[in-house]
DNA sequence: CTTTATTACTTTGCATACAAACTAACATGA
DNA sequence: TCATGTTAGTTTGTATGCAAAGTAATAAAG
């Protein structure tokens, strides 16, 4: 009756979900002064990668479910950091575009990255790659 | 101006936050028949394991915040899986213990990693040892 | 033995996650 | 072209995640 399986040291999935907590919350002190949380920077590098891109490749982009996208976008677009617009071809379809607050927000973040990477480096470089490998392989994901 | 540090294929973060999303999900299956969410299965195995323990201890355990976790409890209560006590020495804590029905729920939940990781393994079980690994490296958690 | 600081939780307010139901628009087939 | 199916997004309801403020009880100081 050890139940070993069950133990919280042998959960993949619990060391994920604290990973990923922990992770966003570290960038809190670097969005809050851009005014995004974690989820809209990552819409925000998505259109920054992609401008005007449809809802639908931004689930693709992002896997942020379309119902959280949905409450996201409007955030954004109160804020005034992107636009939307009707598909001419496709009227069921959204049109996503960066204004140019949006675009310049851009460079504010460009330094985000690396004062993160340099804070409090827990793992190196080459670890960060490895670790970077593996979630891609558990994503099923293809870059590149 | 390509500021590749931006992109999404970059960002270990964008990783971690879909992985953590993606594996939580896929738990659904098999915690509904349970009636349990996901955060909810993770404090019923620290208590599975560590019976009779205080709230702090279970934040540490979990590392669920402590208001989050507040609510998760009252519901594992109301769903009489679990119930809570005073600490007798220290009014301010309160004691988390098993009832019978989140002991034997126990029984049920055993089969669930199992079914889980060869349901669609993406990673062979070194690479998912390998992935535990850093993820502990990079949580900064040292068991054992 | 009070005053003050610290602890252990709880509550509040805002922002997702996400499944399921819903709506409008495009696509298909007879 | 009309009924039917499918698709692109939105809405709704429940459950966190988390920072910040609040509360009650214990500890530390003087």
């Amino acid at each position: 009756m050890a139940f070993e399986q069950l133990k919280l040291k042998n959960q993949l999935c619990h060391r994920l979900y604290m990973a990923s907590n922990k992770i966003i919350r570290s960038y809190k002190d670097y969005l809050d002064p851009l005014d995004l949380t974690y989820p809209q920077y990552v819409v925000m590098m998505a259109l920054w990668e992609f401008d005007n891109i449809k809802v639908s490749r931004l689930i693709e982009l992002t896997q942020i479910d379309g119902g959280s996208l949905t409450l996201i976008l409007k955030k954004l677009i109160k804020k005034g950091f992107i636009s939307e617009s009707k598909d001419s071809t496709d009227k069921r379809s959204k049109v996503l575009s960066l204004t140019s607050s949006g675009k310049s927000l851009k460079k504010s973040a460009a330094s985000i990255p690396k004062r993160l990477s340099c804070e409090d480096p827990k793992l190196s470089p080459k670890e960060a790659y490895q670790l970077a490998l593996l979630l891609d392989k558990y994503l099923d994901l293809n870059r590149d």
